[in-house]
DNA sequence: TAAATAGTTGAACACTTGTTCAAGTGTATG
DNA sequence: CATACACTTGAACAAGTGTTCAACTATTTA
């Protein structure tokens, strides 16, 4: 009697299965979720949010300051835009970008802290 | 006189290239981070931290939980515990993994937090 | 001692990702 | 109007990732 080859000990606490059941946490959520880690989960990105935690700045600006392509930059700042992370305002040729809340900051400061520890 | 291929603008404020410079990120601390990072951007990782959260729970009550093969865990367990992000204990043929700090969680909290505004 | 159980591991595979390159916007300047 | 500039975009490619499968270890049970 072990139905989806879980394990047996696991079977017997009925009750605990029940309630972990429960508690799961949504597909979607679960996604949504990882979609945000994620993007903070690149060496590349982790930089330009770093940059751009005290100072809002041109996409130019932040390539020259991490010695990368302009264009690699812009495909990044695209992915940091649709999660939200970012935001971004136009003037003239120019295209100013930065932090779209606190929480990102957040974040990466917990991120250090767990990193320093 | 433009080095790098940086944009015209920016070279004109010295004392913003030198200030942005000095803040910057160092590499090693930004991989470092991105790590984390990285470990959290992954659903079925975000799904086992946040079965975690407030259980202690052997391979097999998780893989049962997730509807996954153990190997399949295991193999993401490893992972979450080289970057110390489980710790586990072992008691005869099982293995049971939780949460290694409470930073994690608060991760995990504030991601939730980010993806719900 | 043999079989069953819980978990780990390495190789293989499809799939995803980050950067580059070339071509394309749109705005300002001569 | 033509050129230069700031930036965006799509395709292509190498490098990385997550799951499966089969083989393995270690502990318990018959």
């Amino acid at each position: 009697m072990n139905e989806e080859g879980a394990c047996q000990i696991f079977h017997v606490d009925e009750e605990k299965v029940l309630k972990l059941k429960e508690e799961l946490i949504g597909e979607y959520k679960a996604l949504t979720l990882s979609e945000i880690f994620k993007a903070l989960g690149d060496p590349t990105r982790v930089k330009i949010l770093y940059t751009l935690m005290e100072n809002e700045l041109c996409v130019c600006d932040i390539a020259t300051l991490l010695e990368m392509t302009v264009s690699a930059i812009s495909h990044q700042l695209r992915l940091l835009r649709n999660l939200k992370l970012v935001k971004f305002r136009k003037e003239g040729k120019m295209v100013y970008y930065s932090l779209d809340d606190e929480h990102v900051k957040k974040l990466l400061e917990m991120g250090v802290e767990h990193a320093e520890e």
